[in-house]
DNA sequence: ATATTGAATATTGTATCCAATATGCAATAT
DNA sequence: ATATTGCATATTGGATACAATATTCAATAT
């Protein structure tokens, strides 16, 4: 029954409200770099840009604040948060200690079509050619990845730990040589996941990482420390 | 000048919202086990309870859901969350990845004054006699403990999973001898931080999780498969 | 000129009101 | 009796209105 009302089937419960939209579209300015770290964030002209009151621009605020990346200050508002050296590199350690694991996760665990998933982000990562799209399907190819691990409590503390430094990322896989050699390493860490050697793909994950970091701090001409 | 003002000096600026003040109330609540997963959380009702209208009190929810304490259905309504068996099993594996490096950073940088609050919460988690509060002070030592590490991201992921297993973890320091096992345990774990041993206090502290763990399966009846 | 004060403006936090949707129940049809 | 429909009520999402606080800037005092 209502066979040809089903193929068009959509769950209208679960539409996005108004306040998640402009979530949506705050976290991917500011991941983006588009909104700058210590920008101000003026409810009002959020609201004017969608079309709404500020009631749903705050419920947005609320939880960007939540997530870190804005910085809410009482009748004073909000800006967008920045990082300082010790807590980038913080955010390194965390991803350090999370992703390789779950990667491992994956690799045993990972089904056939997942990995069909992971393996076409992973191909359009190494072939776009429009430099704006890299930041996003960076994140999507180790997302397809991590997916696979069934691990939706982690995989949230990555997304939220990598939403933080994702602006820089994304300078520096633009302005720097960096594509080549992520576009290499993911696909190594792809063939690992493929053949289900788990301690491979996690050993090259923990590298990824590693070498993500030092070419962030040679592209900001910090000197920081390594990671542990 | 103004000396005798700036002794009774307070952050004004820093006082809490209607809807910060509510936010603790909540998870409070949620943690405590006071109110039970599954239990519809009526944005009137709490409006009432604190007098105030029902958008503070939105923005309250919203919080807790970006944690992941309620889960939010559009035009439905707020509930407590609940835990799957295996969501269960994964908050126990962040634990085992954070808080072990966690602590063997605090027995590396921790300072003699922080070390010394954590001794005193140590003690009154071993002599409190009421056991409404044996749950909080169990979160203030660890916390403490923690604290001396300096990795606020980490303790912020660490805070926010072990309120999602807060509400078992009370019952079962309650409900069994939990208590003794824990009491025991904490003490170790502070002396090895106090001698400066990362690695012993480490792995005190995967022990302490895995038996908390193994503890809790045991309590309800869950022959759940050990933790990895 | 600099510092201080006070008023005007801007911005946020919350209350109140309205619209959209969900829920429960009575009325009706089968 | 059961299923379906329509209505009344409850509840949430969001708009508007107002109160509390911050910010700016002109006026005044030093």
């Amino acid at each position: 029954m209502y066979d040809d009302l089903k193929k068009r089937a959509v769950d209208l419960a679960k539409t996005a409200s108004s306040s998640d939209i402009i979530f949506d579209a705050l976290r991917d300015a500011i991941i983006s770099g588009n909104m700058k770290a210590g920008e101000s964030i003026r409810q009002e002209n959020i609201a004017k840009i969608f079309n709404v009151s500020r009631i749903p621009v705050r419920e947005a605020l609320k939880k960007l604040e939540s997530q870190g990346l804005v910085k809410n200050e009482r009748y004073k508002g909000a800006i967008v948060s920045s990082l300082s050296d010790a807590e980038f590199k913080e955010i390194y350690e965390i991803r350090l200690l999370l992703e390789p694991t779950v990667v491992r996760y994956a690799a045993q665990n990972i089904s056939k079509e997942a990995l069909e998933i992971a393996r076409a982000c992973c191909e359009e990562f190494s072939t776009e050619t429009d430099s704006a799209k890299w930041g996003e399907l960076n994140r999507k190819f180790h997302e397809a990845l991590y997916m696979g691990a069934n691990r939706p409590f982690h995989l949230k503390i990555i997304n939220e730990a990598s939403d933080r430094i994702d602006s820089y990322i994304r300078a520096q896989l633009v302005l720097t040589d960096g594509m080549t050699k992520a576009r290499k390493e993911h696909m190594e860490i792809l063939e690992a996941c493929e053949k289900g050697d788990g301690d491979r793909a996690a050993a090259l994950t923990r590298q990824h990482i590693e070498d993500s970091y030092n070419s962030l701090m040679e592209f900001m001409g910090n000197n920081s420390s390594k990671l542990a």
